[in-house]
DNA sequence: TCTGGGGTCCTAGGACCC
DNA sequence: TCTGGGGTCCTAGGACCC
């Protein structure tokens, strides 16, 4: 097998200069939702030394003084230019799997032209046009593709072949194409770089010795079994060039959908807390019907804010169980309500409201409660909600009453415009 | 003043069944 | 005195990913 992982570099930077050609030099750096840490970052930003995942407000006065250009997330934004780029790598590649919002993972066998000339033109071709740099591995495992595609970022061609694989078409690969070339690699990696091996389990596998990915290629599997689960070791013979982690084709479809936020400002009403839960509901459920499923169960928690350590903490979450596996939104929003006024105490400054469903399972083929029949009116109003949605925007049609003032709506100070998707935000370009 | 928001998979342990 | 041996399903919690 030859797989290729092609990764969009510093991908929320790189959209935010798509329409910024002032920026292309730029150190440029994109916060979370409510504009609370650094997620994201250009290389200049990266090349400064700020940490990710920082706080904004530590960071503040260096992004000042380095004169750092500082965005709120535009997910909007983000999603189009994702699309973009995946659609662009499915009309070239037919077998591929869109493994997160800026990586695609291509399967490179059979192909009419041979992998790194195909890679080179895949990856001008969407900086050509769609305006996004990116980098590709190419190995003949994914994991493999993974530590190929660290060190493709590295290099000014974005691209680095790993492992015994036919790189030119032309029978042998010209380099690192034997075990020992490999090996040579993987001795250069710390096993906390390898794909799926974090910190806890970095620490457990470096009191044993194993510190680099080459130590991990050779260990032994009952051991591997018994220590680091199936997982793991599936892991240890990737790096073995044996392919052990599926490729998924089609995405399959969630067995739980998120929602939540966390507010701009403190929240101590009930009836805030209601609607922003009712708009959480309100975004898990489009979800949930655009898989075309239904759901059980709905969490519903919400938090105070734990780094404020004079505040009185409080924390609780529950589970409501519907009468039956449903998408409609009332229903829904009804239970979230229910659940929520059940764990609300008075007197609290909450920071977060939470949504999750579960107990999910497809529309198609549902076994039917005897003693109920579905009311049709119920899909005809969902279906004309998320038109409406698709339409004028999500929110468009709420069930949930939005008060004007509502503070707890989340902080995005530093908007980019939504060029892609908002007729009347199209950059306007000039002649002469 | 201000600290993100999603997801997946795995294991252990309890309840319950025959 | 001595108190089986499997299964399945569910939940909680941990670890990992972007």
């Amino acid at each position: 097998m030859t797989v290729a992982l092609l990764d969009c570099n510093s991908f929320y930077a790189s959209c935010e200069k798509v329409f910024r050609p002032d920026l292309v030099e730029r150190p440029v750096v994109v916060l979370s939702n409510n504009d609370g840490c650094i997620v994201a970052m250009s290389r200049e930003a990266r090349n400064l030394g700020i940490p990710r995942g920082i706080p904004l407000f530590k960071a503040r006065s260096f992004l000042k003084e380095k004169n750092i250009e500082v965005f709120s997330s535009n997910y909007v934004l983000y999603a189009d230019l994702s699309r973009r780029v995946m659609d662009l790598l499915s009309s070239r590649v037919p077998v591929m799997e869109v493994y997160s919002i800026d990586e695609a993972f291509l399967i490179l066998d059979h192909l009419p032209s041979p992998p790194l000339p195909l890679c080179k033109e895949l990856r001008d071709d969407i900086h050509r046009s769609i305006g996004i740099p990116s980098s590709v591995g190419v190995a003949p495992t994914k994991v493999l593709a993974k530590i190929a595609g660290d060190i493709a970022k590295k290099r000014s061609d974005g691209i680095f072949a790993l492992g015994d694989v036919d790189v030119t078409g032309r029978g042998r690969p010209p380099a690192f194409g034997h075990e020992k070339d490999i090996d040579l690699v993987l001795g250069e990696i710390p096993v906390e770089d390898v794909w799926g091996i974090a910190s806890g389990l970095a620490r457990r596998l470096q009191e044993r010795g194993i510190r680099t990915a080459l130590d991990l290629k050779k260990v032994d599997d009952a051991w591997a079994r018994g220590r680091i689960t199936l997982t793991g070791l599936r892991i240890v013979w990737e790096l073995r060039s044996i392919p052990s982690i599926v490729m998924e084709e089609v995405a399959p479809p969630k067995k739980g959908i998120m929602s939540s936020r966390s507010f701009g400002h403190p929240v101590t009403d009930l009836e805030d807390l209601l609607e922003a839960a009712g708009d959480y509901t309100a975004r898990a459920a489009a979800k949930l019907r655009s898989q075309e499923s239904v759901c059980r169960l709905i969490d519903v928690w919400l938090t105070t804010n734990r780094f404020r350590e004079g505040d009185r903490q409080y924390s609780a979450g529950t589970v409501v169980s519907l009468e039956e596996p449903t998408d409609y939104l009332p229903d829904l929003v009804a239970a979230a309500r229910k659940g929520l006024k059940s764990i609300y105490k008075d007197g609290y400054r909450y920071k977060k409201v939470a949504v999750f469903l579960s107990g999910i399972e497809g529309t198609k083929g549902r076994q039917g409660d005897l003693f109920r029949n579905p009311d049709p009116r119920k899909s005809a109003l969902m279906a004309a909600a998320d038109r409406m949605a698709a339409r004028y925007g999500p929110g468009t049609l709420s069930c949930t009453i939005m008060r004007p003032s509502n503070d707890w709506q989340m902080r995005r100070e530093m908007l980019s415009p939504p060029y892609t998707t908002c007729w009347d935000q199209l950059p306007q370009a000039r002649t002469g």
